[in-house]
DNA sequence: TTGACTTATATGTCTAGACATATAATCGTA
DNA sequence: TACGATTATATGTCTAGACATATAAGTCAA
């Protein structure tokens, strides 16, 4: 077994020649705008074929870190600030990795016809039927979020009788519901009567309020806000660099 | 011009493929863990070279997609619902993206050596010269977010002689700083006196909080601050599919 | 049953070509 | 000078092979 890094064990061709470029662009030797050598100036300096290089360059592209136009050559692109990866992991996973116990409680279940409110939420037109699911979650006894959620029946049938007193419909979904696709918003309210209940927080304090809306190739699946104290919680994003 | 999709233009036989593969496994019809077909499958279904089907392989892995084993075969990753990609962008992009008038005011810029705080902030650990920058961003003449920013001057000396009365030093980073990454840290507060003065709301009204670190290759660049009205503000994150 | 060895096989990487295509640069003309 | 046609060129895609390598699966002995 080997403790060195990965790139010190046997680095292939392109592979070297895709972090040799990297380096300089993250080190700043070739700035935004940079031309990069040319793939035939590639395959004379490391005495390889043109599609080792290629290949090098066209993984850079995929990973946006440069950008490559005909005739006129492969380019540092600027940095794209507007685009970080932001880690919202399943809450249960989150507690536990933090070591701390996972509480799990169900505070109301309803199986209904879409209500119109339901429908807007969902952003779905046609009526069908849902499931409407508030519980919460905790660490060492500790509320941690409050969770409200609609799922829709029409695309996930299973979820009528799906057992939600003891599983957290996120992790059910995760379990049963193929790749997707989601958008989440985020926004800060203060805590209203109710809310400061269900989070044993003050009427008045910050709340970090997480929407969610989950759907899979134009078919909605779910729609669920998510509730964290403001202060103790705070949502982590890693910028993306490639 | 066309005015259908490009999908619809000529794509070229590995994007076919690839594009094939996705919609199978994104319409759940391949759902996580199913064997996507051998190389030599495709091969002959197809009728290309095998480059052609690796190429198109190649690139779903990249995207994380589908997990590529040797022996074994090919296979659909797990949704990872933990990662999704926020954008956040630069804000004065954000505001004329709105359609909105965008207004900068510089409130204060001080040049100094780094203080304790300025070096815990930065996570930086040897002394050296930093700007500390105060401004506020308003949209329509009302104020949209407060920035509260550290730029070492370490990695960026030209920021000791920029301009910042005229330019946000976000967009000026983002035009004089190569490729960089960054954290950020989401969280929600309650508008205390100053703050309330500086976004023209109530005290005690909800503040969404993002703290944005940024560095390239280990060295610190900036740390900042923005403060937003949280009833008004919502930071959309779309989950990376792919 | 377990562990060690062998084998088959799918992916990983690479080559030396080929033709296609978008477009920057040049040239010629009005 | 401005515009339109031509040309050169870098990237985009593809082929039909090759050998490398990790590993699932089978084989055999302890």
């Amino acid at each position: 077994m080997s403790l060195t890094a990965d790139a010190a064990d046997k680095p292939t061709l392109y592979k070297r020649i895709r972090a040799d470029i990297e380096k300089r662009i993250l080190t700043g030797e070739w700035p935004p705008g940079h031309r990069i050598p040319f793939e035939h100036e590639l395959v004379a300096r490391y005495g390889c074929s043109r599609m080792t290089v290629n290949k090098a360059l066209s993984e850079l592209a995929q990973a946006d870190l440069i950008e490559r136009r005909r005739r006129a050559g492969s380019f540092v692109r600027r940095p794209q600030h507007q685009s970080a990866v932001l880690k919202i992991a399943d809450i249960r996973a989150e507690i536990t990795a933090l070591g701390r116990a996972y509480g799990y409680e169900l505070i109301g279940r309803k199986l209904r016809a879409a209500t119109a409110a339901d429908r807007d939420r969902l952003g779905v037109k046609k009526a069908g039927k849902v499931v409407a699911i508030t519980c919460r979650h905790s660490a060492d006894k500790v509320p941690f979020a409050v969770e409200d959620r609609l799922i829709d029946l029409s695309s996930v049938p299973n979820a009528a009788t799906a057992d939600f007193s003891r599983e957290p419909p996120g992790s059910w979904l995760l379990h049963h519901v193929p790749w997707t696709e989601a958008e989440h918003t985020i926004s800060a309210i203060v805590a209203d009567d109710r809310t400061a209940e269900a989070l044993d927080i003050a009427v008045g304090a910050p709340c970090l309020v997480i929407d969610r809306y989950t759907w899979r190739s134009a078919r909605t699946i779910t729609a669920v806000r998510l509730l964290y104290p403001g202060d103790s919680h705070r949502l982590v994003a890693r910028f993306k660099g490639g």
